[in-house]
DNA sequence: CCAACGGTTCGGCACGGACCGAACTATGCA
DNA sequence: TGCATAGTTCGGTCCGTGCCGAACCGTTGG
């Protein structure tokens, strides 16, 4: 009869509708890598318009497939939950050539070089800037009992090493800036911008070419541990925020 | 860099393209019933036109969400396999308000009345059908030796129960029709027609109003078994094709 | 203060595709 | 044969929506 009760067509419809378009399908693939994306990056993965971009994280955050995290002027987005990534891997799953999630090699090791290790902004981040974080925290260079500060025997440290902070600008002393993954903050401010700096210019680390990715040096690694303590971040060490 | 291959947000979408038409979704849904349905149903249930029911179905069978099965001048169509159905499901899981891929009360009683007795065409459909269509086998009434046929003693049998046979027309005999689940099948032909009509003029079943629904009186239980030792299809009786 | 940069808003454009009616084909039955 | 019905094809219309550029806003750093 014509007054029956449809079943959730359109609901259904609707949420079909969010992947059906080339861009916000390949926004979601990315996603599937659980990280933390800006709208820049996926805007620039997927070949469109920033102006793009933006309709479409508005349409699948409003949406509940991501969620977004403002930082800044950075708006990081990620998969809702694992519900979430279940289904876009369900779906993925059956699209024809193969069941492939993955992605080829080199993307996926470009993706572990700038997990690993890379600059934001003039700062390190990745991996090596969570983790550098940490190890200052706990050789009390800095320390986070209200908001972040640089402390007095901090910057005694950071100057045996080999990195003196010029105060200057309105530019503050540390900040703390929100990592790649969404949980985890690395080291920001005039001291994350002299470390790097310093790291660079020492060749504790080395640039890559057409990356933000950045090399780890075996001298990085010896001068890192022995100023700040820091392990060296082999293999898949994982860190909780 | 704008070389790379992107992951294929092109495949994926096409997917979810499928199911991001209202009409499209609501044949997916209903299909969840694992039932083999015809283009006119869906277009009736969905409330298109046939021609849009048709457009849809080419897309969905295309694109391997739906078989077909072709049947004289009747289109079944169902879900591909369990793999399409479970995708389905993990989408709809997914529909706010309510998993709800169950459907209203008056929805599932009619589909049960439907699924286990009506007419298709002039002759008897349903479980009723199939089932009958077993018995006339066990008592020999027809045989399927090579096609169909009627028997001699079985055109006894039939008008000792009061059912007489007019060869007349071109019309065959006796033919098998395809049940609704696609996988069983009735009688058809002269002898279905035959039989309907009596079964209704006794009061063996009884019409619906607005369906082709019927309903089994308990007169009708007797007699089917008396003369085609016909079980009565009590509860959720499953028939094995 | 200014410059640079990430992100947003807005307006116009264009394309796809869903819809529908009407004519047509094919099948089943009398 | 003819009639009724299931399904198809075709053409036209219209709406949604994805795309893009340009101007704008807000944050960061100098």
């Amino acid at each position: 009869m014509a007054t029956d009760v449809l079943p959730a067509g359109e609901g259904f419809a609707s949420l079909a509708a969010l992947f059906a378009d080339r861009t916000r399908a390949t926004f979601c693939l990315a996603l599937l890598d659980r990280r933390a994306w800006t709208a820049s990056e996926l805007a620039n993965y997927a070949q469109v318009p920033k102006s793009s971009a933006t309709e479409h994280l508005n349409k699948l955050i409003g949406a509940g497939i991501l969620t977004e995290i403002r930082q800044g002027r950075h708006r990081y987005v990620r998969l809702e939950d694992a519900r979430i990534a279940e289904l876009i891997e369900t779906m993925a799953s059956h699209v024809e050539p193969v069941p492939s999630n993955r992605r080829s090699y080199t993307s996926i090791t470009r993706d572990q070089a700038l997990r690993r290790a890379r600059t934001c902004y003039d700062h390190l981040a990745g991996d090596l800037g969570v983790s550098l974080m940490n190890a200052l925290v706990a050789k009390n260079i800095i320390n986070l009992d209200s908001g972040v500060q640089l402390t007095p025997k901090g910057e005694q440290d950071l100057a045996r090493a080999g990195i003196s902070i010029e105060r200057q600008g309105t530019r503050p002393l540390i900040r703390t800036c929100l990592d790649w993954t969404g949980r985890q903050y690395h080291a920001a401010g005039l001291v994350g911008g002299a470390i790097c700096r310093h790291a660079l210019a020492s060749g504790w680390v080395l640039p890559t070419p057409q990356s933000r990715a950045l090399k780890i040096t075996d001298l990085g690694v010896m001068e890192m541990k022995r100023h700040f303590g820091l392990e060296p971040a082999r293999g898949e060490r994982r860190l909780q925020g």
